[in-house]
Order: C-alpha cells, then structure tokens, then sequence
DNA sequence: TAGAAACTTGACTATTTTAGTCGGGTATAT
DNA sequence: ATATACCCGACTAAAATAGTCAAGTTTCTA
C-alpha cells in the first residue's frame, strides 16, 4: 500500500505556491528547483490541477500559477482527485451487483475495504492546505 | 494509493480459514476455490504466513493450516506485516538524518505522511480477524 | 519588435512493482 | 504405493509509475 509520487508531488507543489503565492505567480521552474520535482512532471501535474480549477494560469514572461480559491478550501481530497491519485483498496467493483472474484456475493473481507477506504478519504477530506503551511517548526 | 493483491489476499485467505477451521486443518486447495485465489500465490503467502507464526502447517495427505492463535489475537496488522504489505506514505526515509529530496531538511509535507501513515496503521491495529467472521450479513 | 520566460499538449519510454506461473522437491495418511 | 498437501526457489508477463521529449503558444520586457 503505497503512495504514489503523483499524490505526493502534488501536495508538495501546491504546498509551495500556497507559501510563496500571496502577491505573483509562481512559476513551476522555481517550485521544481525547490522541491526537487522534475519540471516536466510538475507540468503534467498542473494540468489536471488547472482543469480541476484549484490553480489558475498566468502565461508568459512574469506568469506561473496562483492557487483558485484560500488554502483553507483546497483539501487534500481535491488535490488527490485532480491529478487522479486514488484510493483503492479492493479489487472488486464497489457498487457492483457482480460481487467479488466472479462470485454472486461479496467476498468475505469487502466491508473491511470498504471501511478502510472510507477511513482514509476522511483523513484527506479533513486536511487543507493551509494546515499544511500553518505548522510549528517546518524549516523548507 | 493502493492496496496489492498481496495484502488483500493473505487477509482474505485467513479470514477464509478462520471460518472453516475449529476441527481441523484447512488445505489451500480448498481455500484457493473458495476464494478464487491461484493456488501457487497462496503457497507464496502462507509460507511467510507460518514464518511468523500465525498459521501452522500440518503436512501429509488430510494435512493443511490451522490458525496458530485465536482468531482475536491475529491482527491485520499482523498479516500485512508477515506478508510484506506495508504502508509506505513516504519517497523519503521516516528516521534519516538526511532530509528528504537529498535536501538537508524535511519536506514540507513531511509531516503530513507520517501522520497517515499512523493514521492507516492504527485502522490496521485495531482490526482482527475476529472482527471480519463475526460480522452480520456475510454470506460467502 | 525580437527574444526570453513560462505555460500547453500529446506522445513516448525506461523502470519498477505486482501478480502469477512453473518445476521440482518432501512428508504423511490411507 | 500413491495421492494429497505442504515446501521452496526461480522465472516471467503484465501493468503501473515516473519521467522524458518535442513542438508548440502566449506575453512581458528591453
């Protein structure tokens, strides 16, 4: 059970721009040298996050990104849901009517992935951005 | 973020065993058609799975597993850690002296894994095998 | 108005992880 | 004896991930 780069990236970046944001953009060049992310990567990842409108764009010399809305209304949720970082703890369909491993029923241990899953986006939907950049002793 | 295979298989596999084996041992044949989990895998599983301790292994003819504890005492935490499945929130190493990034510092989302991932182990920690049979409603 | 900085977009690729297979064992009940 | 089941290591195919590359467009600034 890992998390994957993409997640983890982004939450970075949009970590970044939160603390360097109030007054210009901030170019994905600047976070890149930062926070040590590719910057080909990064503008794959601010993409999805501009479709998904937690970031919007300024172009040209002088441009970069600004988040869309305060800190405190981005969650982790939303930024998972952006670039498509999803939690996923079984391999069965969740609302199929099939039920698991080709079976007719659900397989023994569904509910618990079900609660799991739960579990966890509880914990994203409970985080924001500004939590992030709000706390005692970070020192990067 | 996902879970393997690996976790969900060991977990339901168990949870599989521990319904079926108060008299005597349960042979991964069956298991593997109950579930619908290739035979081969499950071998790989149970082997760690005997290694640390929670199953053990009759041989022979009429041979098969049996729980080596009370379906109360094996924790999903348990299983997860005997087959390899961990809970990995992080790229950087939790206790280097180095920093993550190769940077000197912790990340600024640092924090924010760690707390995950002790949030997720403790999910795990508080589950046991006990808990999955005894729920209402299964019917597989 | 030229050029540099920065976003835009899609395609491509190397690496790693995962899931699963295969083959040849050994032990034991009947 | 022989069938059933555990034991164990090596191998491989497929999928996911992380990252690269190339060729744009827009806009600021000198």
């Amino acid at each position: 059970m890992k998390l994957s780069s993409k997640g983890r990236y982004a939450v970075m970046a949009l970590a970044d721009l939160a603390k360097f944001e109030p007054n210009e953009p901030v170019s994905l060049r600047d976070i890149s040298l930062r926070q040590g992310i590719s910057l080909d990567y990064l503008e794959q990842l601010f993409l999805k996050l501009k479709k998904n409108n937690i970031v919007i764009s300024v172009r040209g010399k002088k441009g970069g990104y600004v988040l869309s809305k305060k800190a405190t209304d981005i969650k982790i949720s939303d930024i998972f849901f952006a670039v498509q970082e999803k939690v996923q703890t079984m391999g069965c369909e969740k609302e199929s009517k099939k039920g698991c491993n080709g079976k007719t029923v659900k397989c023994i241990t569904h509910n618990l992935w079900d609660e799991l899953e739960e579990y966890i986006n509880n914990f994203f939907k409970n985080k924001s951005l500004e939590d992030l950049i709000n706390q005692p002793k970070i020192n990067n």
